[in-house]
RNA sequence: GGGGGGGUUCCCGAGUGGCCAAAGGGAGCAGAUUGUAAAUCUGCCGCGAAAGCUUCGAUGGUUCGAAUCCGUCCCCCCCCA
């Protein structure tokens, strides 16, 4: 029986959902750095969570003494991927996936090492030997290695098939052979030889292997990693705004931060060992260490603190605790007038106001506190609403510059951890 | 091709002429409790300060009055062939 260390590890994780030959492939890694490649197809202006947990994983492999390969998908971005999709999705033009692909190799790039000699990472682009494919080229070359009898059978592409009234293309029908493309192109290339992806990526994964196999005669493996569940059984990585983008202008570092620190108890040392280089027997220690005190654990801002670092870095990080620090612990009387400039700056929801004076139910709206007049005069009759850590409960309260911090700045708090910061012009 | 059943407010789902802005459940939000948690309890949950306005697949009718009745159209599901 042959083990690998870095295999054991990503098991201990959690983080393999299935693999090809299990035993191969860990002799495969422990006989040798290797190369291997993940793609991640643009199809919005910005990676979210759910593309976190394979680029770790590249980076895992890497940290190993693997040789990872990001591929951005500038080809396949253009076709859509139909694997446990609902329905056919609406073809992006080819300058939006463009620079889609422009901003997305600059994510994935942060994650990897670019400059660590034998094995520093890769970025590829898939239109660099698709674009100028003729199409009879693909149909003789790509398309007879494959079996229709075989795709149709594929799982991820059967409710498309029995749906009647959402079926699908042939475009999206032949991504699959895109994709086994690109691993073969990999592997001839740079000798790639195991790709990673989503569980959904599986099948094709495994057609990728099947063309590597048969176009090159090489012998190649395939890993996923799990789909990201909730243990209450909602999406993962959603939030009232919607996806969690890895972006700091879509998602700012303190909205990012405050996702993870509002991880569930039951989820968050699973999280830790899918989200962070922490080892297992570290978080082990901080389960036990929270486990015997009384009260909050300590496990949520260890994780936050962890990928948001990861992802923002230290600066961003530092922004992010900068507002979590005066608003959830803080006196705001305490922030200076710079501190509550800058919490704009770190990415607290802001809004800037012209008017000398506004009632509290429009300043609710404008920040968007509250979704309509009613609604916002019903948080105050709650009591749920904060004005420079005040409760105000008038519903018909007015404010202006003269109650404003520093004449200038009003925080105003919905809920428990709702803030948005007014800016008096 | 024949026969049948449907489309209701975010979702499920009641409602078959006025008492319906529309039962109930879920989700969501707020309050209490707490740990920016879970569970629990309470409240809210179309818009509007209100008068009122806009909703029950679409459209046109009948009626003092329609989600509910009639016509036409669009879409879904099931059974038989």
């Amino acid at each position: 029986m042959t083990t690998n260390a870095l295999i054991e590890d990503l098991k201990a994780r959690g983080l393999i959902a299935q693999c090809t030959a299990d035993e191969e492939l860990a002799e495969h890694l422990s006989s040798g750095y290797r190369t291997l490649y993940c793609g991640f197809d643009p199809t919005a202006d910005s990676l979210h969570l759910g593309h976190l947990v394979p680029l770790l994983v590249l980076k895992r492999f890497q940290m190993a003494g693997h040789k990872p390969i990001a591929l951005v998908g500038g080809a396949t971005g253009l076709i859509g991927d139909p694997s446990f999709k609902a329905a056919e999705r609406q073809l992006n033009t080819p300058d939006v996936v463009a620079g889609w692909v422009d901003k997305i190799k600059g994510q994935v790039s942060q994650f990897i090492d670019f400059d660590c000699g034998e094995n520093a990472a890769i970025v590829a682009n898939n239109l660099d030997w698709t674009g100028e494919m003729s199409a009879l080229d693909f149909l003789r070359d790509v398309g007879k290695h494959f079996s229709v009898n075989a795709m149709i059978n594929k799982e991820s592409v059967q409710q498309r098939l029995n749906r009647e009234g959402s079926g699908i293309s042939f475009t999206e029908f032949s991504y699959a052979l895109l994709q086994g493309m690109d691993f073969a192109e990999l592997n001839k290339r740079y000798d790639c030889t195991l790709q990673v992806g989503g569980s959904d990526q599986w099948g094709n994964i495994v057609g990728g292997i099947d063309l590597s196999r048969r176009t090159n005669q090489a012998r190649t493996f395939g890993l996923t990693v799990p789909l990201i569940t909730k243990s209450d059984g909602t999406k993962f990585g959603k939030t009232e705004g919607g996806a969690v983008w890895l972006d700091p202008r879509k998602t700012s570092q303190y909205a990012f931060y405050q996702f993870w620190i509002n991880t569930a108890d039951a989820d968050v040392y699973r999280f830790m060992s899918f989200f962070t280089f922490m080892a297992q027997d570290e978080i082990e220690a901080v389960r036990k260490a929270d486990a015997e005190r009384q009260g909050r654990p300590e496990a949520q801002s260890i994780l936050a603190r962890e990928v948001t670092r990861l992802v923002h870095g230290e600066e961003g990080l530092q922004a992010a605790e900068r507002i979590t620090q005066a608003l959830f612990s803080g006196d705001l009387s305490q922030l200076s007038e710079s501190d509550l400039a800058q919490l704009a700056q770190d990415g607290l929801p802001s809004v800037s106001v012209e008017q000398a004076e506004m009632s509290l139910v429009e300043l609710l709206t404008t920040t968007e506190l509250a979704k309509s007049n009613k609604m916002a005069r019903e948080f105050i009759g709650n009591g749920a609403v904060q004005v420079n850590g005040e409760k105000v409960t008038d519903p018909m309260a007015n404010f202006s510059k003269d109650d404003a911090l520093y004449g200038k700045y009003s925080i105003i708090k919905r809920g428990k951890k709702l803030f948005s910061l007014v800016k008096w012009g």
